[in-house]
DNA sequence: TATGAATGAGTCTTCATTCAT
DNA sequence: AATGAATGAAGACTCATTCAT
């Protein structure tokens, strides 16, 4: 995608593989936890030789926050932007976080637990691109109150829970996880949320299928479209 | 609660307040971010003055856990063996967790996150002891579906969902947080969930009274009751 | 000399010990090729233990400045302040100037070579104090010119002949010189030079006796004064 | 001079420019502090490719040293061979010397700095080389004495004296220098040491035109005639 | 001629912990 | 009860150099 001249073809395709391998880590260690040399080991690289690929440890985690929130984002405006009703938006959205959190547990992890680690510029630009998501996931719910869909709830508190219920799944999903798909997951947390709530007499019963109708054919693709 | 003797008087007090100190330090900057020099510079003792209060680090990092193991399991028994309404107990249950979230939210981040840390029995000894607290919560959502005042609900998800909404608020939650205290969120959490999972035609619109009636008059010490 | 609290006996004895031994390596190999691991070994101390003393690599080279800076300038202020012939005050700096070369060779090895790695403060501190001796000579140089003791010399330019005279010498002096002493060298610069600055008919045939009666009975103390 | 064969017809004006640029920044870092690395930025090449030009770092202190040395060699036995009176000669070498070093202030600055890096072999030819150089001087002074025409003075110190006022003085001549010339600093010097060391009576006022007229034609080309 | 990849020893510095005092 | 001194492993990162391409 442009890398600065000088690199061999194999570099980008290396990158990435020592990127994903940095998230493994991470996840099962923690970033502060995890050294350079056993990340090395782990790729099959002395230390030295690291520093090819990745400037810093912390770039390694900036690596790995963007190929969190570009996708988390770029799918969060696409479903926002669509002509639809917001309480199938929502779903859609639902969906869509849960898709890329099975798709790359590990990156979650590190998402959620080690942004504290990162400094300055990075930590900022984080903060406000986490912001941004946290602002379509609420602008949703409030358009979905308007429209007297939902209670008369406040919208901030309707979008933590929202990204409670989401965000706190990482903790418990393992890796390979077979008794539930982003999918039927999402269903089951819509059912709940919709109906928790959900304006006196709403009905949302239909809604499974119409989320079905609609759904991003490229959007299983998850984390890795972004990364490549 | 019976340390070795041959401690003067202030020893045990001095050592609580250390425990304290090193859960403000490691919320803040991670446990494995977190040096015994900082520790020390913090709560005003040379480093080597710190080991005759604490072991090692694991084993403040253990005490820090049991401050919250401890509570939440003994406040979790106590409302599971209530003789009420499983509903009822449920919304016990969720604000007696928030409470303890709300009133050591240090301890909370540091139980969130740095569990993995722990190592060995420690380890096995910490998850063995979360279970049992989900295991409490399970029990209440299976005899309320079972009662019929819930949905026919997996009674593991609707476990994972109540604890999701719950345990990651400690995410955003500040400290000396005005806009909502222990029991507004929690009867915000519990409109959601027993909404959300209850019954057709189920109604819960007086919970939030007989909650107050039941409420323990012990419960707002939280972690401190475990810490003395 | 007050140092912070909680520090033993022997604690600056040693300090000022690893402050000596790091010239004497820096001044040998050069500051940048000199490893912390070498001085630990030079020292007998492991690498770790170094950093009780020493806060920093750089710290070491700012002690080592300051063990040259501060003799210098106290010296040459002292006698810059004489109320004396500024010929006779000239001679007297040379002689000083030369015995703290004399006293710590390896600190002036450090402190004409190295001076560049200090970075930030450190650096402008360094240049600023060494303007500031400059300053001392330059104005003697000044007075003589003006007391028609000497030719119409550019003072800049007599400064810079000065320095250079003196500063050289510690590329070719030897630790335990044999052939001449800060007197005895110091007594032929400065024919050199007052022949040399001159005006012409000026006799300074009775100028070193007369430097002998004004000696300063501590400057034979050079560095290590300002050290302890 | 004679390269190994099989090389293009640009390498050896490429392999004197990067000896150049390498030049300048070991005068500005250091030869220790400055990397490979940061010379093939500088020289506009990959890390691998400076290797086709230089066998290594220390090859390229090697040749900068050379580069001083040969022409300080070179024109010392020149104007020492000359049929004059000592004292001209000696004022011709001031200047010829300041001459390179105007000229080449970084390779004078290496020249003097960093000769210690220089290993085995490189350093004691450095050092036979440097030796052969101030016999030149150390010959004329004696000339100069034993002619009367100066003070009996110990020859040893005399060369001594008169380097230290030469070399010492790329210590704080500026790149760009605009106050003063060879020329200039050389008469300047002369002054100084001629009228320090001179015979009582002796009179060297004439002097400066005499050294314009013996003036060698070539020499203004200092340290590039040597390294084309 | 040029370079990207790799190496392994090296850089300075911090770590948790022990122990004599 | 407290601490200063010491340790040795580990922390992130840079080094000069080689070599296949």
């Amino acid at each position: 995608v442009g890398r600065p001249t000088g690199h061999g073809v194999g570099y980008e395709a290396r990158r990435q593989e020592i990127i994903d391998q940095a998230a493994q880590l991470f996840s099962k260690h923690g970033y502060a936890a995890t050294g350079m040399v056993a990340l090395g080991d782990y790729v099959g690289l002395r230390k030295g030789a690291l520093y090819h690929y990745v400037g810093s440890k912390e770039a390694l985690l900036v690596e790995i926050q963007d190929r969190v929130l570009q996708p988390l984002l770029s799918q969060a405006q696409r479903i926002v932007s669509l002509d639809a009703d917001p309480v199938l938006r929502i779903c859609m959205l639902s969906e869509s976080l849960l898709e890329i959190i099975f798709s790359r547990l590990d990156h979650i992890w590190v998402y959620e637990h080690d942004y504290r680690h990162l400094t300055g510029d990075n930590l900022r630009r984080f903060i406000q691109q986490r912001r941004l998501f946290e602002d379509f996931v609420q602008r949703l719910l409030t358009e979905a109150i308007a429209a007297g869909k939902f209670r008369q709830l406040d919208p901030r508190l309707a979008t933590l829970q929202f990204l409670n219920l989401h965000n706190h799944t990482y903790q418990w999903l393992h890796v390979g996880e077979q008794r539930w798909t982003p999918s039927t997951l999402s269903s089951e947390y819509c059912q709940t949320l919709l109906r928790g709530f959900g304006a006196d007499g709403a009905d949302f019963s239909d809604l499974t299928e119409r989320v079905n109708e609609l759904r991003d054919p490229t959007a299983h693709q998850g984390i890795a479209a972004a990364a490549g």
